[in-house]
DNA sequence: ATAAATTAAATTTGATACAATTTAATCACA
DNA sequence: TGTGATTAAATTGTATCAAATTTAATTTAT
């Protein structure tokens, strides 16, 4: 006698601990990210300007897999904080201009350790993260053709 | 000359794909879940009482990795739509124990070919999809240790 | 040149999520 | 036994997110 499989059960389930995984994750950034002032979202979208510099909400959702329902009010907090400047492209006026300001570039300093520290609480052998690295590349190179 | 490694370039991040892929995906469900009047997360939980049947929150959320904060307003929705039942254990009147109604039972027919179509949509070699569960679970078990 | 189509942000609505606090029930122990 | 500690849900406040709609600017096609 066997037990049958069954698709609907939980531990057998790919996207469950995928789920789980990244908001646990998430969670171990929250007391850092505070001691800087940052939630998790406005953290990577910090990332993607101290790259950047300069860049317009258009292209920033695309790096960040975010849409400007989520953008705007975020950007709004972060520059009401003082660390970018928002404004339009006067070559077209759709475009609205990120522009980290000198205390947006400064933070980066602040943040340095956050990466290390973060591992530390996650643990996993190097040859799991690159693994784990390529697996999500993979996947998310998939989903790219569908749709975007 | 080199490059420098930086730590907080976006590209170097393992959490970020796993922030992403977790969303993508939940989203590839979200037409799926649709037909069925169900949320990702009304989903999961789901998946749990057709598993138990009956189940306090506190071991449902243990299981989720929720809390009752989330639980709470997503089980009276739940209870609205006359999937489930919930009633304080008279044993001990702080638990309340949520059990599926025979329509709550049902539904999970109307699942059945969900995971198989989320599946097609992310496109995953049998090798990696195995490689990922392992490691997605040892990131898991490792997090338990430290909190909770 | 101008109406229609397209594009980029912003806005609105609904559903999560988490942290912190509150409320109610039970337990532990002096 | 009764008070303090503990526990489980519920509540409150803040921040995401996604989907759909709206607004404003630009481009395309006639």
């Amino acid at each position: 006698m066997q037990i049958p499989y069954d698709p609907l059960k939980l531990d057998n389930q790919l996207c469950f601990p995928l789920y789980v995984c990244s908001k646990e994750i998430v969670k171990r950034y929250k007391p850092f990210l505070d001691e800087i002032g940052l939630t998790y979202t406005q953290y990577i979208t910090m990332m993607v300007l101290w790259e950047e510099k300069s860049i317009n909400v258009k292209s920033l959702g695309k790096r960040l897999y975010l849409d400007s329902g989520t953008l705007t009010p975020l950007l709004k907090k972060l520059e009401n904080q003082g660390l970018l400047n928002r404004e339009r492209d006067p070559k077209d006026e759709r475009n609205l201009i990120v522009t980290l300001t000198q205390k947006g570039v400064d933070l980066k300093k602040a943040a340095k350790g956050i990466p290390d520290k973060v591992r530390q609480c996650v643990q996993l052998s190097a040859k799991d993260i690159i693994k784990l690295y390529r697996i999500l590349h993979k996947i998310l190179d998939g989903i790219e053709e569908n749709s975007s």
